[in-house]
DNA sequence: TCCCCTCGATTAATCGTTTAAGCAATCTTA
DNA sequence: TAAGATTGCTTAAACGATTAATCGAGGGGA
């Protein structure tokens, strides 16, 4: 590999004009920055990054922290920011902490040690990471204290409520994943903000089974809301045994417009974050934080998207299922 | 943040002492290298990766490139690399190369600029990376001659195929969803092969679209085995439309094991891949040909698993659908 | 003519670590 | 006890880049 150091001895040059001649700071005169870069080029010279991350104090890499990679939603996440990452010359190392509190801190500490710029961190549910010896950017829900930037995930709960309002719905239920999760208590409280008391509402949790739903839909409820689109898909698979169908029957709602959203039948009404813009605002926080120092204290919040399909339905156009035990 | 140097000064020795000490190399005497063990940990000293990197020439870090980070296998795979890396103390830096063999080059070209050690590729399809300036590790499939490790693709269709024909099934419909993919030639060639002469076998391919798939059913099929999960979920959504259901009328095969695939109902008959053992031999060939760089040529193939569930039926328990048009 | 300024380059230090080579002091062995 | 071996540590160079300080030469102004 060619280095400074060969294209000096090359144009009998220092390596300190080499050096200014590249990064373009210094005084060097045209032509010869001129010869030296077209030197450079022709022996296609790569800066050592270690050299410079030496030198510099700065390792041009940014540590992505997610609770679980099998997060649905790891593959937006990581793609985006990974495409918002090579545009400003950085990389992404990326660590796992595997669902388990004591494994984020040690994955945090294997970047922190790798002698990451920044850190971006998914926390895992029920933890607060806070801030690191390097500028950290969080992104979780707004009512985590810490938190950077997200989805509006409150709001999309109220969105979707509303979305089912509107359609007639006064008997509906909400579904929770994981009551842990700050994540989901925002979408499910979101989703409480979008009715009244003209509603009747039942709330209840994955673990409770689906046993409860069932009961619910016999006892007159009409549509349900779920906080992600695995758990409207099982609702689906589990009613559609019980011989009730979406939507005929009763509506249906997922969260995050999965992949499989659309290869469903019926197609899933949900609503959509726009992790595109997570990413960017994310990563230009931190490049922000990492430039100049000042610590960002506000935190943002990315409006989520409602995505209408077939998975609901006007409530009149609903069969009544409620039978009298 | 302490270096080697400080606890050098502070314990009143050379930093090359420390550094022996600490890694273990040159001549120390066992007391001194407790009392710099125990200094360092006293400081929280972590070394200079940096330092480390510019002075051996190597980063610690390897690149995994993927064909585009939102493929449904990228988290698993993902998570066991990260995994089997911590282990080893290595890092893994991701790019994504969008879909497109142009930007794949440039992501390879931005892993090499950081100083990878190595590449782990999961090429575009129909693309060819082959060996590059670091050891690499390609992961594909068997047919592709570049291949290291992979699934045995071929192996999987031809056991769901075998998993269908024993059943009893004699009218069998194989959908492919891109026959750019070598990945989704190799699962359709592997289900030919585990048919025979008196199978008969319609082979579609995704763009052909859905209406070929119902007339081949109205015209005796029994079985549609497809190559992704998602694909096998978007028929089974189609087929319900026209009354024409898994498993009862038709059985249903999908590919990968994706999370939903037992939130559908019926629980999808699939296939599945070890990606941990991918995963794991991945790095170890990859490790190996950093350390002695004999390059290894034999490709190492991993079988898959069957996954049976409910979507699949004997034949004779089938509704025959078959019309006289 | 002399002084000062600017230009274009060089010199040398520095970042943190590793490691070959060297050098006393102590120990072994005949 | 003298020669050789071993032990425990130091010296110093090296990896590749950046950058403050310096320096000679040439130009311009008084």
């Amino acid at each position: 590999m060619a280095n400074i150091k060969q294209i000096a001895t090359d144009m009998g040059v220092s390596v300190a004009t080499v050096s200014n001649a590249l990064t373009g700071k210094g005084r060097v005169s045209s032509q010869m920055v001129d010869r030296i870069r077209q030197r450079a080029n022709d022996l296609g010279y790569r800066p050592s990054l270690a050299g410079r991350a030496l030198r510099s104090g700065q390792s041009g890499i940014l540590g992505l922290v997610m609770p679980d990679l099998t997060n649905p939603l790891f593959p937006r996440i990581a793609q985006n920011l990974s495409m918002m990452a090579d545009d400003r010359q950085l990389g992404i190392l990326i660590a796992d902490s595997r669902g388990n509190p004591d494994e984020q801190t040690q994955a945090i500490e294997r970047l922190l040690d790798r002698g990451v710029d920044g850190l971006l961190i998914v926390p895992q549910k029920g933890t607060a990471p806070g801030q690191q010896r390097v500028p950290t950017v969080i992104i979780n829900t707004a009512s985590d204290p810490d938190n950077t930037v997200s989805a509006d995930h409150a709001g999309g709960g109220k969105l979707i409520a509303e979305h089912i309002a509107a359609l007639g719905h006064s008997d509906v239920i909400i579904l929770g994943g994981d009551r842990v999760s700050e994540v989901q208590r925002d979408r499910v409280n979101g989703m409480h903000a979008g009715l009244n008391r003209s509603h009747k509402v039942t709330e209840l949790w994955d673990k409770d089974g689906m046993d409860q739903l069932v009961c619910a839909i016999k006892d007159g409820a009409t549509a349900i809301m779920t906080t992600s689109d695995l758990l409207a898909l099982r609702v689906h698979s589990h009613l559609s045994q019980h011989g009730i169908f979406v939507p005929q029957d009763v509506s249906l709602t997922g969260f995050d417009d999965l992949p499989f959203a659309t290869a469903m039948h019926p197609q899933l009404t949900t609503v959509a974050q726009d992790v595109e813009k997570i990413a960017h605002l994310a990563i230009d926080r931190l490049i922000r934080t990492i430039q100049n120092d000042d610590p960002p204290v506000e935190t943002t919040t990315v409006a989520m998207r409602l995505v209408m399909r077939a998975s609901t339905l006007i409530k009149n156009e609903t069969t009544n299922l409620e039978t009298t035990q």
